[in-house]
RNA sequence: GGCGGCGUAGCCAAGUGGGAAGGCGACGGUCUGCAAAACCGUUAUUCCCCGGUUCAAAUCCGGGCGCCGCCUCCA
């Protein structure tokens, strides 16, 4: 049974659709102004393994991610480039998208963008205009916070609190610093698009609460996004809404905890932002999904080279065991074993295998414990390489223990995102990246270690270690293995 | 100032009423030409501090200390 942590009451809630097998789950995108960083990663991850849980549980998931492609930044970009807005956006949405595909995301079900449903923004402007939560002032629209009595029940906050320490700036044209605008009039040079306020273009939060109505209906099961989207936007989703509705916005409320970099915030003025890309230039994405799903959705993770080289062991340790599991498969193995003639630790891993899919589902079950499920991929590991590593008995160890130890990792894996690579692959894919950060040309390497395997072979250990010792001292760490002898980066 | 959150081993990190998961590191061992990898073992009598509730608290309540986020169209 699924629980799952809601902003809105501060609890978690035993989950349940309001229609029985489908899900509506709108997730919060991004504004298409400059390149994704990982902080974005994190959000976009975290909800791609919520989709691929969901679906695994068996729900028919509707997921709708919007992409905010008009905005003050946008513009600003726009001007400063002296280039059409709409180039802008077509810029940061392709790299949007390749990014995305490099970390290995689902598509969502929808990904509308806010100047494709602009007519559905006017006709819920104009519906809170007509139920007296919003009024105009020149070319402006604005929702009036105290008409609408829940406000501030997502963020706990009264109005009140909030205008105490306001650092709102006063606007002239809004009756009360905390209301927020719904259409704004436009400048020249800005896009717009006729309203009957006159020509103008859509406030920020009016663009979730049209598009989420447009493709989910009036009441969502889940709403998503990072924390600080809690107020004001989706606190202002949520009067919007709700105003113009009556029915409750979402049923349940989730939120990403933020990405830090070496413990500090990442932010434009700290000059610490990492994008998605340079990430990628230098770590596996699935190094990427590991390390950011190593911990709980709602902590803060800090983003350290030291962390991310944790990541990275526990991702080739993986591999290697997967690498390990397919040579024997290839190799052949005995046939069905039965399990009570077998010895202790193969009797132990046929357990851990066995025992695996339920304490995974237990821990995603828990607000999408997806720490504790990869603490349950490392017991899994362990016993098998425990069972795989005395090379007299390996090949008589049972073929459906290691298949279905393989499906876990393969079915399992997927939910996360993970183990879904050829261990090869992974491993040429994240050794490629070390290398392009060293002194020296793979073929180099490899010419080292064909001399000194020669050594080896006549025995002539002094070479051999001189040469080993020589890789080492540019980062090259070798190992000896039955089939040959391979390198990674120390 | 208001609101919210966090403090678990040298480090990273689960656990939110009854066993302190898991990983990294370190140390000892098996294996190895020597290493590495892998495996085995050891590594928190105790969860920031002080009180309280309870048969029982890392977990609930009160107070203190420390850190962080939001209150700015920042995921």
């Amino acid at each position: 049974m699924l629980r799952v942590y809601n902003t809105l009451s501060g609890k978690k809630e035993v989950f349940k659709p309001l229609c029985d097998k489908k899900v509506g789950m709108y997730v919060c995108g991004v504004t298409v102004y400059d390149l994704c960083h990982i902080g974005h990663a994190r959000s976009t991850v975290v909800f791609d393994v919520i989709f691929r849980y969901l679906r695994f549980l068996g729900y028919e998931v509707t997921y709708v991610r919007n992409i905010t492609d008009v905005d003050d930044k946008i513009i600003k970009k726009a001007n400063a480039e002296d280039v059409e807005c709409e180039e802008i956006a077509n810029r940061y949405i392709r790299e949007f998208t390749t990014d995305m595909e490099a970390l290995g995301l689902e598509k969502p079900t929808h990904e509308p963008k806010a100047t494709d449903h602009i007519r559905e923004m006017i006709r819920m402007a104009e519906r809170l205009m007509e139920r007296g939560y919003a009024y105009q002032t020149d070319g402006d629209v604005f929702f009036s916070v105290e008409k609408f009595a829940g406000y501030g029940k997502l963020s706990k906050r009264s109005p009140e609190q909030m205008r105490a320490g306001a650092r709102v700036e006063i606007d002239e044209k809004k009756r009360n610093p905390l209301d927020f605008a719904l259409w704004k009039a436009s400048k020249p040079g800005e896009p717009s698009w006729d309203s009957p306020w006159g020509r103008g273009r859509p406030g920020w939060h009016i663009e979730c609460s049209a598009m989420s109505q447009a493709y989910l209906g009036n009441t969502l099961d889940i709403h998503g996004g990072g924390k600080d989207l809690i107020f004001p936007h989706h606190e202002n989703e949520i009067t919007q809404s709700e105003g113009a509705t009556g029915k409750p916005l979402s049923q349940y409320w989730v939120h990403n905890g933020f990405v830090n970099i070496n413990r500090e915030k990442m932010s434009k003025s700290l000059g610490n932002i990492l994008t998605i890309k340079e990430i990628l230039d230098r770590y596996h994405p699935e190094i990427i999904r590991f390390f950011l799903l190593s911990h709980h959705y709602r902590s803060p993770v800090d983003f350290s080279d030291r962390n991310l080289a944790e990541a990275k062991m526990s991702m080739d340790r993986f591999y290697s065991t997967l690498k390990r599991m397919d040579e024997l498969e290839v190799e052949g193995l005995a046939s069905q074993g039965g399990e009570s003639s077998l010895e202790e630790g193969v009797q132990k891993a046929f357990e851990g295998v066995k025992a695996f899919p339920e304490r995974f589902k237990e821990a995603m079950d828990n607000d999408f414990n997806t720490a504790l499920a990869l603490g349950h991929f490392h017991d899994l590991a362990r016993n098998l390489n425990a069972v795989m590593r005395d090379e007299g008995s390996r090949h008589d160890l049972p073929t459906n223990l290691v298949t279905s130890a393989r499906d876990n990792f393969r079915l399992y894996g997927n939910i996360l995102g993970l183990f879904q690579c050829h261990p090869r692959d992974y491993l040429e894919g994240q050794r490629r990246r070390e290398l392009s950060g060293l002194q020296i040309a793979e073929d180099q390497i490899n010419r080292m270690i064909r001399e000194r395997d020669e050594a080896r072979k006549q025995r002539d250990w002094k070479l051999a270690d001189e040469i080993r010792e020589s890789l080492s001292s540019m980062g090259i760490a070798l190992e000896d293995e039955p089939d040959g002898t391979t390198w990674k980066r120390k």
